[in-house]
DNA sequence: CGCTGAGTTGACAAGATTCAAGGGCCGTGG
DNA sequence: CCACGGCCCTTGAATCTTGTCAACTCAGCG
């Protein structure tokens, strides 16, 4: 199941404050996050800790809850009719799993954890439910849905270059949004999932990574990226839709 | 703007059913639309007509509307960096366009007919209103959004042979699933358009299909693609997520 | 009746996959 | 503590697919 490399130990993607999670207003406006002074405190358990390798939910199975990372990298999959499985996202600290819980009643994917993570629990119900701030709660689920709806740029196009600059970019910019490191990243996922979630092979995308490197647009060793001068590498394709662009805020 | 093939004076994608529609059930509870003894009928001059190439509207407009096709198909685009347009979706008769509307204000891409065509336009002031429905309206347009935000099946994978064969099943199932002919299907859009959503080229397009053609696993002439036996063209890749299958119903 | 643009086809080059082998890291067991 | 084995990653060489360039066909239109 775990894919058993040395996430061990290691640094680890850290935990994403609430006010910069694209959960934060609808769990402000449920009341499973209270304030105190500016700052939020987490009420009651609405916390999950996924091991390394372990299922956050699996696809098919009934949809109660939404979840959103809060710290660690979840990856969401789907199997092929081969067998194997196909990555269709990772997903990093403040970010939404399961959204398609309000339409199909039942998780599209399998979702499990990249290393050590912890993810919120919304239930469902408590979406639905009427109190006091149902017209605003019900607001802030159609912002985040139409976010998510919105067309995304799809990593797995152009030249395998392209892909793995993209995807680098990608996941920079996810992580520098939530006041993440976005400079030093930690590749929680093996080149085997990265090679699918941009359709090519692992080969492909360890040679496009040890070219990048001779050419001095990063700098890899195993898990480790630096991004030294992607902006050179980024030849065309189209602009991203929804990262406006990376670097947003510094954390706290 | 318009490509200027050969759509006129020819059959063109008919209308569907409003029973049919992706927006159906938000209609009736907004009173868009009025039923009288099971059947519908339209109101007020939601309505808008398209001409053949003409714009919907376009990537970074302000967004006051959702948009369903009722009769013809829609394309939506964005401009890469180097100035040629990428094909993001074709939208059949039935399907919404500019849900991110909701979480943007602006429309994410430009949309234009790929042959002349008749969308309704929901004014999103009206899916905010107060009124006796706001309950069920507003369930309905998170069923609506989460639907959308729904893991896709992407086209642009594997092959592209899978590609193309993909492209055609989709299309076809989108179609059947609104109880338009899904074994006749005339492209309204062209090669090229067809090349740039599946990230290819047109020569390869062209390729495949004639190959196809010679496999008599479809039967191609020009804008007509007749399906005969795509079952033993989809080798492999994976479900399709969101087409259960295609046969549903007949027009009503 | 030739013009024009979309579509098709062929030849070749570039790029990605496949197959195979070697290196490095880590956990296990001696 | 160190050797061993497994797994992931890297690298090389051959092959296959797709992109590129160019010519040609076909249909619609003036």
């Amino acid at each position: 199941m775990n894919n058993g490399r040395s996430t061990a130990g290691r640094t680890r993607t850290p935990p994403v404050a609430c006010r910069a999670c694209d959960l934060n207003e609808i769990c402000r406006l449920t009341g499973l996050i209270a304030f105190e002074g500016g700052r939020s405190r987490q009420s009651t358990g609405a916390l999950r800790t996924v091991r390394s390798g372990a299922t956050l939910f699996r696809a098919g199975a009934p949809a109660h809850a939404l979840y959103a990372v809060r710290q660690g990298m979840i990856k969401t999959t789907r199997m092929t009719t081969d067998g194997d499985e196909r990555v269709i996202a990772f997903h990093a600290p403040g970010e939404v799993l399961g959204l398609e819980a309000f339409s199909m009643g039942t998780y599209a994917c399998d979702a499990s954890a990249l290393e050590p993570s912890i993810c919120c629990e919304v239930p469902l119900p408590l979406l639905g439910e009427a109190n006091s701030h149902v017209r605003e709660l019900s607001m802030a689920v159609v912002r985040l849905l139409s976010q998510a709806a919105a067309p995304k740029h799809d990593l797995a196009r152009g030249s395998a270059r392209q892909r793995v600059t993209n995807f680098l970019v990608d996941l920079a910019g996810r992580l520098s949004k939530r006041g993440l490191d976005a400079k030093q990243l930690i590749l929680s996922m093996s080149r085997q999932e990265i090679a699918s979630l941009l359709d090519t092979r692992i080969e492909t995308v360890s040679r496009t990574l040890q070219q990048l490197n001779r050419e001095k647009v990063i700098h890899v060793r195993g898990t480790r990226v630096k991004l030294l001068d992607l902006g050179k590498a980024t030849d065309e394709t189209a602009t991203p839709l929804e990262h406006p662009g990376m670097g947003q805020e510094s954390a706290g």
